[in-house]
DNA sequence: GCCGTTTTCGGCCCGACTGTTTTCAGTCG
């Protein structure tokens, strides 16, 4: 039983909890323990081994002695007669959007709803709106929640980059208003998570009706969910959901911080906000006494007001920002300027479509000092990869087109394919020749987690590896990570002093923020590569840098932050 | 059910929108 599953066994049991309408505290106690828990950087087990099992935020002896009942017997008593209590489906109902507990209760005890595909049956037949505060609007609505529910096989999730092109888009658009005055992203994008469930955007607006009915009118537009005074939802082409708040200037910075999020960083801030006699919302701070509004025009006037230092979006997620904020020991965030080369980019020597002197050039356009070419090797044959002789041909080449190039070094290197049982692609002869080796899975992702684990440690511990890149294998709306004992990896990076990569392909973005900091934590060195198959993706490392940010990585821990001097130290490189 | 620079008891973030009602409960972010 692992903490994932753990902290689902608990998300399931506020659901249910929920619905029987019990205490909404206790719910939200048993769903802070569950996002507490995945937050966790150790397995539980582990923890409860060592007796060290105490001191997880939110989780006190109650929850406690039921973590230990989970460890113990896979499951615990209360959870087992909620479940047998609740039907599964009507958990599936509370997931519909707009239908919370009260309603699929209401429908369970009035009209014996279990199911999705029940209530779908009764609002098609008109039963809905015979109950009490239910009419026809709202079968409609139930109707089409389902089907866009059901549409949506990635539960409404989309990448980080694809979000961003739409949300560009609509501030064009949006732009062009003569009643918009200026429009700012906000929400999960503006945090850069790896993906986003919605666009949330900001427009500052002396008319906050002419700019709602501009956003609601747009060509898109495919559905207007809802659309008030200042507030309106659309569904756009993509299945993207769009919100939009108004907003007049001089609460810019508070509806700013407020929509940015994240929900649980705003709470903290709440909370902080009521110690010192405030309260908090997206209009500014109230005081308690003289009921005063303080609005906050700039972001800044927020955290200044709190007694923190500015907290940049990527850290907003309540994991720690606010306490390191408070003591001053905020990390000092990777920037693209700190980048001085990129150690994963493929030639037309593999499965590339640009020349090593090509991307020498764009390399040089980007100010980097250094590049690393690795093309595949023969194992991934459908890539191209390159043979032994082919790779000493390579290697040859890079000399040849160093002694052309003055302002940047350009290191030989291989993406080595790590094969089912561990051992690597080429002889430990050829690795040795080479400036930089990378590593990585590319076939037989279906192994259970012991071999996967065990393949990647065996890869590790190959005295001529340098860093394993895209360590989990994830790409969106493609497949999953596959199944990898990360701690294990992490240890093993740590012990045999090698590199994790934070591909910065928008469709990898792997490793993931947790696991980025997860390996910063103990103490292994990161690379923030763009895995560059055609020139253009050289600037994807900014999707890379947005991943690290969220980690908490500082350029100290990046090795393609380091300088071609201490690059060469590090990889054993004599000839600089 | 958790938690404490007011507290071991009594709090627990806060407001907008919808649909159905004539004042508000439910849902959402």
């Amino acid at each position: 039983m692992d903490n994932v599953q753990i902290a689902e066994m608990f998300n399931r049991m506020a659901r249910i909890l929920e619905f029987k309408g019990e205490n909404q505290f206790k719910t939200r106690a048993y769903t802070n323990a569950a996002r507490s828990i995945k937050g966790l950087d150790e397995e539980l087990m582990g923890l409860y081994r060592n007796g060290k099992i105490d001191s997880i935020p939110g989780v006190g002896e109650v929850l406690k002695s039921k973590i230990v009942e989970i460890l113990e017997t896979g499951s615990f008593d209360a959870y087992e007669k909620a479940i047998k209590e609740v039907p599964h489906g009507i958990i599936d109902i509370m997931d519909v959007p707009g239908i919370g507990p009260k309603m699929a209760r209401l429908f369970y005890e009035k009209l014996g709803i279990k199911s999705i595909d029940e209530l779908s049956k009764a609002a098609r037949e008109h039963r809905i709106r015979r109950l009490p505060r239910m009419g026809e609007k709202l079968e409609e609505k139930i109707l089409r929640s389902i089907i866009r529910l059901q549409q949506d096989k990635d539960y409404g999730r989309h990448p980080i980059a694809l979000a961003g092109e739409i949300a560009r888009e609509i501030r064009q658009e949006l732009c062009s208003s003569p009643h918009i005055e200026k429009v700012f992203i906000a929400g999960s994008l503006r945090r850069k998570k790896d993906t986003v469930g919605d666009i949330d955007l900001i427009v500052v607006s002396d008319e906050p009706e002419k700019a709602i009915n501009f956003f609601i009118n747009m060509e898109k537009v495919e559905e207007i969910l809802e659309a008030g005074a200042s507030k309106a939802s659309v569904m756009y082409p993509g299945n993207f959901h769009i919100d939009l708040r108004v907003v007049e200037r001089e609460h810019l910075g508070s509806m700013l911080q407020h929509f940015t999020g994240s929900k649980e960083h705003n709470i903290h801030l709440r909370r902080l906000a009521i110690s010192k006699g405030y309260r908090l919302n997206e209009y500014g701070f109230t005081n308690e006494n003289s009921g005063i509004l303080k609005p906050c025009g700039r972001e800044e006037d927020i955290y200044d007001f709190l007694g923190l230092d500015y907290l940049p979006p990527e850290l907003r997620e309540d994991r720690g920002e606010i306490e390191a904020s408070l003591t001053g020991n905020l990390p000092r965030l990777i920037e693209k300027k700190d980048i001085k080369g990129d150690l994963h980019v493929h030639s037309t020597w593999s499965d590339g479509i640009n020349t090593i002197e090509e991307l020498a050039q764009a390399a040089i356009q980007r100010g980097y000092e250094y590049i690393a070419i690795t093309d595949h090797s023969h194992s991934t044959g459908i890539a191209n990869g390159l043979s032994e002789k082919q790779l000493i041909e390579h290697m040859g080449e890079i000399e040849r087109i160093n002694d052309e190039f003055d302002d940047i070094r350009i290191l030989s290197g291989t993406e080595c394919d790590i094969r089912a049982d561990g051992k690597l692609d080429y002889s430990n002869d050829i690795l040795e020749r080479l400036d930089i080796v990378i590593v990585a899975v590319h076939a037989g992702l279906e192994q259970d987690r012991t071999r996967m684990t065990r393949r990647i440690v065996a890869a590790l511990e190959n005295e001529h590896v340098d860093i394993l890149a895209h360590p989990t294998g994830r790409k969106f709306g493609k497949r999953p990570a596959y199944d990898v004992e990360m701690e294990k990896i992490i240890t093993a990076a740590k012990e045999n002093e090698k590199g994790l990569e934070i591909n910065s392909s928008p469709w990898r973005l792997d490793l993931n923020d947790t696991n980025a900091r997860n390996a910063k934590e103990h103490g292994v060195m990161l690379a923030i590569n763009t895995d560059t198959h055609a020139i253009d993706h050289f600037d994807n490392i900014s999707f890379g840098i947005d991943v690290a940010r969220r980690a908490w990585v500082e350029p100290d821990d990046v090795i393609n932050a380091m300088s071609l001097k201490q690059i060469c130290s590090r990889l054993g490189i004599s000839r600089q």
